[in-house]
Parts: structure tokens; C-alpha cells; sequence
DNA sequence: ACAATTTATGTTATGTTATTACATATTTAG
DNA sequence: CTAAATATGTAATAACATAACATAAATTGT
């Protein structure tokens, strides 16, 4: 069993945040100026924002924030951004929420298979090849050939399902 | 390996689709017999709806298509109707669509395990526990506890995949 | 059979998420 | 330094979903 788990499962409450972000941006930088991306101030912007916390957070609230720090914004502006971010990922879409989590592992060629904590609403994202490599396998027992999947998981994080009995 | 493989996964164009339909409504209608539900007119005629083919359904879609069956409807009437042929496992919702497939199982306490053909659009459903279990099994690693999960699977569909090369 | 209650549906309005179309500005390449 | 490509600004609208309240139909207890 060859569990991979990113780094962004579920911090502890005290940890250093402020890190997080820079580690972020930082691998963000990085990987676009490897790959000839144009990492602009409005992308910066909208990757920091998204970074804020590690729940998911919807366009619009992206947004408000956005002309909170003083920047013309519409929602053309958001989802332009949102679409590169996601692309080259540096972020990723939670489909059954319709809002944006960041993701610390550039490249964007990885499974995102994400736990979403019901009580605490933060997302960690498992990168597990054996759940993606036995998904591709039972499609295949049909002739189903996959090219992309969409793994959303429900629950109680560790922080959380622990104080359920307290 | 346990594959289960629903009835709903990708029938061949020239299967008698009359008799899905008629095959969901009829089990529909005896889970309900059977447990105390009402299966309304309202209810029958959407889920008939959603039933006319074997790829995802929009609530608009659906709308439209109730109002020119000559019945007064507006938004609520289509997700009142969806959410309770949902809940009772009638129907299913793709997240990553913002649409709804039939489900030919009632009971609703199964994973849905979705594939998505992007050529042909319609959905077969893997039901398969191996699937489940391993995601149960990996989350857990990172104390993880699961209670829903929601699996969309994009790719080519046996009829389709065939073809792509041809 | 009837009133009380619950459940389902009708109706209007509005909230939320996302895109189209076109103008302007900035960056990159020749 | 111009031309082309890329990115952003702006206005309008499309697509998806729910809130709130009125009415109708079915169920329950008497």
C-alpha cells in the first residue's frame, strides 16, 4: 500500500498559515517560470486569496475580496483567473460545492481525490494511485477508458471525527 | 474481483429503451408501494423525464419539457420532485454536470460510481464495492472517517472508444 | 364522514454560479 | 518599433438553485 498523502491534509489549528501561502505562491512562481507562464499580479492575487484558508472557497467570495483589496473586478475577471490557476494546477474545483481549494503540487497532472471535513468544511487532498490505477481498471472490465476523475469524499477529518464522542 | 455492474451501463443504440423506462418506473413504484412513499403523478412524469435517455438531464431541461407536457411547473416543482426521487435513489445527481441520470436500483444506500462519456454523453453507473472499500480504507490511513462519496469518472464508453480509432 | 394535521404542489420573487461578447491594455516576437 | 498574441476590463445575460408563502390534496384520529 503506497498512500501518498499531500501536504495539504488537514493541518493542525496552530499551524503557521502565514507559511502555507508563501510555500504556495512560492512553488507557484516557480513552476510557471519553468514552464513559461505568465504568473501575473491579478493570478498571484486570486492564488493568495484562495489560499486564505484550507476549505474551499466560491467564486464570488473570491471576488468580494478581490475589490476588498481594491482591485476592478467582475466575475469575468475571477473565473479567467480561476481557469489558468486550475490548469496548470495550482488549483482545484470541487465540483459538489461549485468552489476553489489550492493545491501546494504544481503540474496539475495528478488525481485529486478529496476528503471534505462536514464539520470543519476543510479539504485535504489524498493523491492515492491505487484508488485511481482500481478505478481505471473496473472501468475497463466494461471498456470504459477513462480519462479523468472526479473523487469527492464526505466526512469527519481527524481533528474533527475525534471530537464527535468528547 | 466483485464487479457489479449496473443495468444502466451503456445499453447499445438499438436496445428497447421503452422498456427501461418502463422497467424504472415499475421498480419506483413498488419501492414506494413498499415503503410508505407517495409516487406522485408529478413525480412518475419527472422521473419519466429523466429516464428518456441514458445521459445526464438538466432541471431547466426537465422544466421545459414538464411544461410542454401542458403541466404548470416553475423551478420548485422540478427539485421538490428531483430532490425526493434522489433521496429514494430513483435518480442520481453528476455533480461535475449539474444534471441528473436515472438509477434503475432504488434504495439509494449505494456508492454511485459514474462514467461519463465525453463522446456519446451518456452515463453508465459502476456499483462496485472494491472501489468503495479501498477509499474507506485510505482515508482512514490520515484518520479520515467517510460517509458519502462521489465518484465521476470521465472518459470513452465501450460503444465510443471503439470507434475513436476507426 | 368530518375535522385536524401532514404532505405535496403552485406561484412569485430572488439568490447564486458561470459565460458571452466586445473593448482596452499589456506583453512578446519579429 | 510594429504586429501579433495574450491578458484584463466591463456590461449584459445565461444557467442553476432556493426562499417564502399560498393552495390543494392525502392521511390520521375521532
Amino acid at each position: 500500500m503506497t498512500t501518498d498523502i499531500s501536504a495539504t491534509a488537514f493541518p493542525a489549528h496552530e499551524h503557521n498559515h502565514a507559511a502555507c501561502i508563501a510555500d504556495a505562491l512560492d512553488a507557484a512562481e516557480q513552476h510557471c517560470g519553468q514552464h513559461g507562464l505568465r504568473f501575473t499580479p491579478l493570478r498571484r492575487q486570486v492564488l493568495e486569496i484562495v489560499w486564505s484558508r484550507h476549505a474551499p472557497i466560491g467564486a464570488y467570495e473570491i471576488l468580494d475580496e478581490l475589490r476588498s483589496e481594491s482591485r476592478a473586478a467582475a466575475p469575468p475577471t475571477v473565473y479567467r483567473a480561476l481557469e489558468f490557476l486550475v490548469e496548470h494546477g495550482f488549483v482545484h474545483k470541487i465540483e459538489s460545492l461549485n468552489a476553489f481549494v489550492g493545491c501546494d503540487r504544481p503540474g496539475g497532472d495528478h488525481v485529486g481525490q478529496f476528503l471534505i471535513c462536514g464539520s470543519c468544511q476543510q479539504v485535504g487532498e489524498l493523491d492515492d494511485p491505487d484508488i485511481a490505477k482500481l478505478i481505471v481498471k473496473k472501468a475497463k472490465t466494461i471498456g470504459f477508458v477513462v480519462s479523468h476523475q472526479t473523487i469527492e469524499v464526505r466526512g469527519l477529518c481527524c481533528n474533527c471525527a475525534g471530537q464527535a464522542h468528547a
